[in-house]
DNA sequence: ATGTTTGTAGAGTGATCAGTCAGTTTGTGA
DNA sequence: TCACAAACTGACTGATCACTCTACAAACAT
């Protein structure tokens, strides 16, 4: 039992090969011999390669969701909550290129059938809670709940996509970023309400 | 040379296993006999089977950018083109939904590098040429266009990711992507240009 | 008619890959 | 010290797949 981490080291294999050529492009002999396991080993922690995605999709979000909500509690406003969830949104996307890509590269894919009902709504529980909050709160403009949610996810990802392909000192990011989430936020919140 | 139209029927089929399988989970074997034609046939037309994905991905863009091009045109002013651009976008994809799927997928995979730049070039002219001529006309705020351009592309994704799993009557659906259109548009545009 | 090109078929092939298995090593508890 | 389990190995296998090849048929040209 020499193992120190072998299962934590194929997920980061599996990671960096996936991204680099898809899921079926990526053999599992190759995950094995990069990760420095036997083929057997891979096979003997996960039972099958679909199994293996899915188990790294869900690593990943469990780290993405324990970043965030570190950081979002940290806020008292729920506007103020809504930013650091934006801001740390962008920057763990892009500080996690790769992670970041994979969650895309999973999410339009025939895998995410795979993905337990259950585990898919713990995944997503921080957000919803809060825009249920805020929106309970008549803080938000009076459309849907989903709609404000699809709508700001992809402000995120419009943010990381333009980040990743034009690089730009850190502080001008820092700035780009909150610029972005008040665009965003006026976009979503009530008027009305102070 | 019985041929009637064996590459698009290939096309078509390749789509909709794409989309069920993914990529490499569907062998050329089964596009070739749902598509009615023999094995050989498939690879007369598709030399090897990343051409076959790439022919689909550049058909289905020439497909969507002539459809939307049309509509713009009818318009005179440059936010009438723009709402013309969104609402057509979003038609489109709800009428679509497995070209429109297909295309994200294409985007989160290797074979995307597999596209000539120019003709990359080629399918975006639209939309830049549009977004070029609203900035140097000082009607979109002080922001990177390339930023514009990926913040506007991803309201259409969350528009239409809202639409598609909840389904709205035709009329409310209309409204709605009018009302998100024209958020979109507070959030782009420069309040002191009229 | 005759030759040539183009379309179509489908059996065949060599390579590859997910997953297995029989066996070895390493740790653990009595 | 020994028995037992868990971790680990890598050769092996059966199946699958992208792609080829040979053969034939239809259209067209001369």
């Amino acid at each position: 039992m020499r193992t120190i981490d072998k299962p934590e080291k194929i997920l980061a294999t599996a990671l960096r090969l996936f991204v680099a050529s898809g899921f079926h492009g990526t053999p599992t002999s190759k995950i094995a011999s990069e990760a420095g396991v036997s083929n057997g080993t891979l096979f003997h922690y996960f039972k099958t390669k679909d199994e293996l995605v899915v188990a790294l999709y869900s690593s990943i979000k469990a780290e993405l969701n324990q970043y965030v909500a570190a950081k979002i509690n940290e806020a008292e406003a729920v506007k103020e909550k809504f930013r650091n969830l934006f801001r740390c949104s962008v920057e763990w996307a892009l500080e996690n290129k790769e992670a970041f890509y994979f969650i895309q590269q999973f999410h339009f894919s025939p895998h995410l059938g795979l993905v337990p009902e259950e585990e898919i709504r713990k995944q997503t529980e921080l957000h919803t809670s809060l825009l249920q909050d805020a929106w309970h709160a008549k803080i938000l403009k009076p459309l849907p709940v989903d709609l404000i949610a699809a709508l700001t996810g992809n402000q995120i990802n419009g943010m990381y996509q333009y980040l990743t392909v034009h690089a730009v000192p850190a502080d001008d990011q820092r700035k780009l970023i909150d610029e972005v989430f008040e665009l965003t936020w006026t976009m979503i919140a009530n008027p009305e309400t102070r």
